[in-house]
DNA sequence: CGCGCGTGTTTTGCATGCAAAAATGCAACG
DNA sequence: CGTTGCATTTTTGCATGCAAAACACGCGCG
């Protein structure tokens, strides 16, 4: 809370807490794997103390799983947390969407469409990452007009967990083009301040990006067998 | 996520980190004061890595600010800090209203009337440990009932930075026989399976629990003056 | 009398060392 | 051939040591 106004750079172990956090949520550590202090911390250049400090960072983040005197390992969901996740993150969508009805002011809004026609290029060509970074945009201008930095932390905070699988989704082309209408629709709601239409989209978006997950984690995609090491 | 089924005795670092959290809940720590490593670490009587660990941890669950190079101090919220606290814990208390609401056994229903008549029971008697023991029980009971671990520990986690606020409320005789009301009205939405109604209701207790606070704080009555040093 | 500056002290941040717990390998035994 | 027990190795957990940054205080200067 209160954030200071220094710049203050950061010490070593938000450093690696960073750095660690993005591998996990890439996938590039998967889950499952165990995170060896002594390992990790000359991959990273750092003593065991800053990094020790990172992993526990992390586990209260949720990010990874701690077993007492066994070290860590990168967490790997199981179905119902996922559904669990989802869940709170639709309530919270929906709670930052009434907010952002509320309090969206003019510019906002024509930001958020610019970034919505943006999408809308990306879907046109077919071009996955860019979709995925505007699409990720939208969503974060919702929640800066929502102008609740708690609700934006928590948010972040659990998106975090199943960052991951999200992903490697909408390969679908009819999901897409669903996702790709709603986001209109969410557009449209804002537009009007309609905060009970905004809130039902969102949850229905999440709802489907839910189903997308399910489907794919049921498949075996998602977590391919056994985990292999970091 | 996959909680280990072994009971695991905690390391030395969730030992400290749970006596400053209940420290800090409780205001025995004062907000706005330095957590200086050196006098901590002897109080609790282990060395500073495992207490640096544990205030780290307690500074991603927002209850210290963490000034680089300079320490830790316990937060001392803002007043938008409050409200953007209660607009969220009231977003999630909706949702797990909701999921109480479809998901509530007839058994925990049960329960919870106890819950709520033993409550009622500590108000008539105006005894408010007892009251805010039971009152906390209730919420902890519907949480459980929405049968949603993330859902219940962000919740959790958000209502730790104002639980210390909490403490000191409700000596106002009209505003606890509304609370009490209201809870009255929880058990009946429950007891109806009324999502909605659970839902307004739980929205309206928490709004009602923020004009207290604030409140109390406009007259001075929670941060008085300066913050003492621990 | 106020303000900047330099020095000594305190405090934080990180690395390292050491002990305890867990994992591993191996051999003896059923 | 699998299993159990023991010794070795590895790994985690905590304490301590050291360097750098922040702080405190007094002195000189304007």
């Amino acid at each position: 809370m209160a954030e200071v106004i220094e710049i203050a750079r950061l010490g070593l172990t938000d450093q690696v807490a960073a750095r660690l956090r993005t591998q996990l949520i890439e996938g590039r550590i998967a889950p499952g794997a165990k995170l060896n202090e002594r390992v990790l911390a000359e991959q990273l250049r750092v003593s065991r103390t800053p990094l020790r400090e990172a992993i526990k960072l992390l586990a209260v983040e949720g990010l990874v799983d701690l077993l007492p005197n066994r070290g860590a390992v990168a967490v790997q969901l199981s179905e119902a947390d996922i559904v669990h996740s989802f869940e709170v993150l639709a309530g919270l969508e929906a709670l930052s969407g009434q907010f952002a009805a509320q309090r969206i002011t003019e510019a906002e809004l024509a930001e958020l469409r610019a970034l919505h026609y943006e999408m809308l290029a990306a879907y046109a060509r077919r071009d996955l990452s860019n979709y995925y970074r505007l699409n990720a945009l939208v969503h974060a201008a919702i929640n800066a007009a929502a102008r609740n930095p708690v609700l934006a932390t928590t948010y972040t905070r659990i998106n975090a967990r199943v960052q991951s699988l999200r992903f490697r989704t909408n390969q679908n082309e009819a999901k897409w083009k669903r996702a790709v209408a709603q986001h209109e629709q969410m557009v449209e709601a804002l537009a009007a301040r309609d905060a009970d239409a905004l809130g039902r989209v969102l949850v229905q978006h999440l709802h489907d990006k839910l189903d997308t997950v399910l489907a794919l984690l049921r498949a075996g995609e998602i977590y391919p067998a056994a985990a292999r090491k970091a």
